[in-house]
DNA sequence: CTGTTAGCGCTTTCAC
DNA sequence: GTGAAAGCGCTAACAG
């Protein structure tokens, strides 16, 4: 016969005539048996076609798992096509490789953490979850958990000074009390629409990124004594070329036309050039933008942008470690002005 | 105190003064007790923050795990950044998403299979594994396989015919028998170097996607008239740009210069492309360059690329579909030439 | 070093 | 509808 027989730790025991804890400690606990017996059991058992104890039964035994879900912001199927996600999925995954421990995505718009919090060791959430619930789930996990660019409270997290940043990136968009300043918000809004938001007074204050942002660039507008208008702020959804030209579009027909456009992502910042570009104005001469977070095309486009460098990639190694060192803390890592000709 | 204590089917059983088995079918089998009991005992375990049987003992008894893993030809750290692995794992995503199956990211660089596949119902598997051992390992497994641009004879399978794809973009770049060609082949060989392949004949003929692309090309090359010199085609290990480039640059410094490039992904020749260009040639006058894979970036190189355009993200959630139907046949999907001006 | 055994948390059969 | 009990496949404590 050809095909294997489904072996069990108890009957391949039985069938080298050995106790199951035997053969338990040959594949686990080396130090438990003497080198050569060892390796006969192991021999033997690779050659009836046993591979070891079944990873199931281990994982329910001990609780460790040796998997670690990746809680995405939004749907796995939308982040994997994101540059500055997929640049931090290759830093986590590239030392959960090294760690031997199993990557699960898991979509930031799922009903529940509960449905993998069972059969994994922890997480690692990027972005604070489209749904809302799962944030408040994963505060009450009985799990590891690290955050990235937003915090829970009782957990490692990894972020940049946001704010910071984008004072930074807006101050060198900003040139004289005369600027008519937009603002293209990410997820500024819990919505999936593209709007216009109007009373920033109303805006809860939560500490998500595009909030400490807004509070950077709110800083440098003021510093500069341009007046906002209550206008001039939008909301975009998602970083996606297709809602951002609507935003792009709307803000450079809306009237007077703003001259300095600072945006919450690179994506952002190229729909707004290539929109600028299309109704025949120059960049930087007529509009100046900025952008946030450095994606490669950034680099490419004409005229390549200034923007806010985050190590995307860095940052998903730093939380995998985090993560598998047990951290604790909030760790700050740094990001870089990039200097392009957009403004 | 706060903290929630950790429940089980037993223990949640017995505070509510019920028997196991009936908590048991208030969450699996609604059927076997009167709704409003069901309902009782469902909003009982709410309140005491009993979130439903655990996952791990679950799976351990039904032997089923709502989890698929898709085994990617190389590194998940390296898969994740390219273009055409992405729009695939987005297609997969999209109905493993929908169909409520967690998907978990496995490197085909691993050591083996056996790692995982005592909790995953079954494998997607992207391209042949770098690994050549998973490939014998899926071909044994006792669970689910669906294959992509690779077969192992024992499963389902979803591929374009890469033969014919070739040999027609081939034909496009392909004018007079005076022509020079190069093939920058990519995992012709199975080896981690940039390379000449001197010995066509010494080819282990496997039907790789690469193999099949290559037949393709030798045979708009024959119906040309063309000849093929036996040290025209290189060998790239991972389509890459800095590869690529190394290939590129080598074979444009070949003599007789080659006037036809044919590549076996865009990445490798946009490379080509922009070698060319550093040197001074012009595309398409001094150097005909064709692609395959169809990726954005070939849209708007300048000249666009003329390229095999794959429907990859149709091809990921055709894959899925395969693997939730249990389908176990070779579905055949379709492809596109696109007509740049590369050639 | 070996063998026995309880139990990880659950599902399912069976008799009631 | 209920409760008891076997068992998914394993690990670790314990006694020998």
């Amino acid at each position: 016969m050809t095909t294997t027989k489904h072996w069990t730790l108890k009957s391949i025991a039985n069938e080298l005539g050995v106790s199951n804890a035997t053969v338990s400690n040959a594949f686990n606990r080396p130090d438990q048996l003497s080198e050569k017996r060892r390796n006969d059991i192991l021999a033997a058992c690779t050659k009836l076609g046993y591979f070891g104890p079944n990873k199931a039964a281990q994982s329910l035994r001990k609780g460790k798992f040796d998997t670690v879900a990746l809680v995405l912001s939004d749907s796995v199927e939308y982040m994997v096509s994101d540059p500055v996600a997929s640049k931090f999925m290759k830093g986590v995954a590239s030392v959960l490789e090294q760690e031997k421990l199993n990557l699960l995505l898991f979509s930031g718009s799922s009903d529940s953490v509960n449905a993998v919090a069972d059969f994994v060791d922890g997480f690692i959430c990027y972005g604070r979850p489209r749904n809302a619930l799962l944030a408040e789930q994963l505060k009450q996990v009985k799990k590891k958990v690290v955050t990235v660019d937003f915090d829970i409270h009782r957990n490692a997290s990894v972020s940049i000074d946001n704010k910071l940043a984008a004072y930074e990136v807006a101050k060198l968009a900003l040139q004289s009390p005369a600027d008519n300043v937009a603002i293209l918000g990410l997820r500024l809004l819990d919505t999936h629409l593209t709007c216009r938001v109007y009373d920033l007074d109303l805006l809860e204050i939560d500490m998500s990124i595009a909030h400490q942002r807004l509070q950077g660039y709110l800083q440098a507008i003021e510093e500069t004594g341009v007046t906002l208008g209550n206008d001039r702020i939008w909301n975009i959804p998602e970083s996606n070329a297709e809602y951002a030209r609507i935003a792009a579009k709307e803000a450079l027909n809306s009237t007077p036309r703003p001259n300095v456009f600072l945006c919450m992502s690179d994506l952002i910042a190229l729909s707004v050039l290539g929109e600028a570009q299309a109704m025949g104005l120059s960049v930087p001469e007529d509009v100046r933008v900025v952008g946030f977070d450095g994606i490669d095309e950034a680099t490419r486009s004409t005229p390549p942008l200034t923007t806010v460098y985050q190590y995307s990639e860095q940052k998903g190694r730093k939380a995998a470690q985090m993560f598998v060192s047990d951290a604790v803390h909030a760790e700050v890592l740094g990001y870089e002005l990039r200097l392009g000709k957009s403004c």
